[in-house]
DNA sequence: GTCTATATTTAGATAGAC
DNA sequence: GTCTATCTAAATATAGAC
């Protein structure tokens, strides 16, 4: 759920890959132009196009990133043995990136919201990538004897992107760190 | 918290501005243009500049536009005495807004978003409308006896962006309605 | 593979007739 | 007050030299 990619090393498609998904981020995709990301990337804009023939190639190249990102978060959350555990500490990793999430909302419910407006299909490719962590959520809750845990996990991101958007709306990284608190407390009460 | 403002009477600078509000939450701000709310409005498009003399006025009378429905919404759910009653009713708006959500997302959460990503201030002026609500559930929480209302405002808040952004995301308008459920359950259980 | 120059398109904004 | 025609700026995309 977070956005820390290599920038500075690989070659120019990851480049601009990494620059494409962080510039997306905190422009937007629809104000972010092309000779941003060609910047961001360090790369001359009209050889972006060797690598990518369209902005809609850019986003979905995007997308894969998050998805790359989420794939690694949950295998580093698989490390925890006891599921509550996991799941507090995805909590505990959205606290942590709280100052982000004030200054630009969280990197992947922003792109749902943006990409829900735009034309292509590219909405849909996006929710799959959503769908991966509510379903591994609602697997953690299965596991914690929960036979509400598809609602349970619902609720979780719910929170976690509602709590995101008031967040960056407010410019506020405490309020992140209190709901964060409340969701471990919330966790814990589950499991009980 | 909804759109519903007649387009088809009054005058022009009325109809200009209730088809801006719609026409944003609709198509997102970024990729409406002045074109696009002039013909929603039914108002030559050269004509517009008369009554808003850049595309930041009518963002800035749209916001003012979501404030009037969201004050309207506060002042129908004042009828109920319980503020127990008064934070389910608003819920039940919610969800029955739910086929909007599953469409566009919150009117107010999306716009909010987006304004975030631009350059001028009127990202400040979505957060006081905002803060609006917060502060009204703050104080139903609080006359519920609940001294951790702060904290439990800005979870109801936070579960209905999230719940919002999700329906949104996977055209799901039965999210909502669960999540709504699962609400009115835990405003009964912090009234007992 | 890389990059510059430029074509094409579109949207915000304005001038001025009526 | 209303509307048409048009200007200007900016962004996507392409052609073609190196």
């Amino acid at each position: 759920m977070t956005n820390s990619v290599d920038e500075k090393l690989a070659g120019k498609r990851e480049r601009l890959v990494a620059a494409a998904a962080r510039v997306f981020h905190e422009r937007g995709v629809e104000k972010t132009t092309l000779a941003d990301i060609a910047r961001a990337a360090d790369v001359p804009v009209g050889n972006v196009y060797y690598y990518f023939k369209t902005k809609d190639q850019l986003v979905q190249a995007a997308i894969g990133a998050h998805e790359r990102v989420l794939r690694d978060t949950i295998a580093g959350l698989e490390r925890h043995e006891a599921p509550a555990d996991r799941l507090k500490t995805l909590v505990r990793g959205w606290v942590d990136q709280r100052e982000v999430a004030a200054q630009f909302g969280c990197p992947s419910g922003t792109l749902a919201a943006e990409l829900d407006k735009r034309a292509d299909g590219l909405d849909r490719e996006m929710a799959r990538v959503m769908r991966g962590l509510i379903d591994w959520a609602q697997a953690q809750f299965g596991a914690m004897g929960r036979p509400d845990a598809a609602e349970l996990a619902v609720a979780l991101i719910a929170a976690y992107q509602g709590i995101s958007l008031l967040t960056n709306t407010f410019r506020d990284p405490e309020m992140m760190a209190a709901e964060g608190r409340r969701l471990e407390r919330w966790i814990d009460s589950l499991a009980a």
